[in-house]
DNA sequence: CTTTTATGTTAACTTAAATCAACATATCGT
DNA sequence: ACGATATGTTGATTTAAGTTAACATAAAAG
């Protein structure tokens, strides 16, 4: 992507080291289909040259060719819970920090006077 | 990504579910840490434009893009386990069909005649 | 060894991804 | 109501992502 953000020209480790591991494990699942690049690009709808890049974990390639990539290899359920708003503790208690679900005790009654 | 892809031109449904669903979730997120969009955007090292399209959930995005923002929300933890070989049922099953982990128990002794 | 088959590398080309500026329209707090 | 903040939209610009072709090398299969 042209004018190439800050984040796919040097990401951070801690996302180099997701895209390194995403593109062994889709490697790894590949080989075990006894699958060739040319074959399992051609499933996804991509060239084998971009699902080289993939398996290099290349920050800047579309993630539908990611995504792509695992569904083709029946892997793309992983996916479902990422970032899932039931699983994100730090978000629920902020949230709940704010909007308390529970409503809070009235000490008195609306209406004592 | 020019010549756009046909995974990204039109991504088979479970690919653009998974897409919706990522962007929708990033966005929760984002929202229960009372960010907008240009502070996310901000710490990500993209444009406000760029958030945006992910919480849209745009295929031609680059997977650093999206990366980046679940790593600024605290949530990149959610991607280690995505198409770990270790939890691939089905490719360890191909893998063990072709060589079997277990000895073949020899039926006879090697040494009889 | 020889012939496939898989993958690496380079170069040329097309086109849209990402940025910025400017303005419009919510949405929120006071 | 008001002003401030967040987000939507458009157009212009830049530049590299993705494609193809061609050739090189590596690894399997025969």
């Amino acid at each position: 992507m042209p004018r190439v953000s800050k984040i796919s020209k040097s990401p951070p480790a801690a996302v180099e080291d997701i895209l390194n591991r995403l593109g062994r494990n889709i490697r790894t699942a590949r080989l075990r289909r006894k699958l060739s690049r040319e074959e399992l690009a051609e499933r996804v709808g991509i060239s084998r040259y971009v699902l080289a890049d993939i398996e290099k974990g290349k920050p800047t390639t579309a993630i539908a060719a990611y995504l792509g990539a695992l569904w083709a290899l029946g892997l793309l359920q992983d996916m479902r819970e990422v970032a899932d708003p039931d699983r994100d503790e730090e978000g629920k208690i902020l949230e709940r920090a704010r909007s308390p679900k529970t409503a809070p005790k009235r000490k008195t009654l609306d209406d004592d006077f």
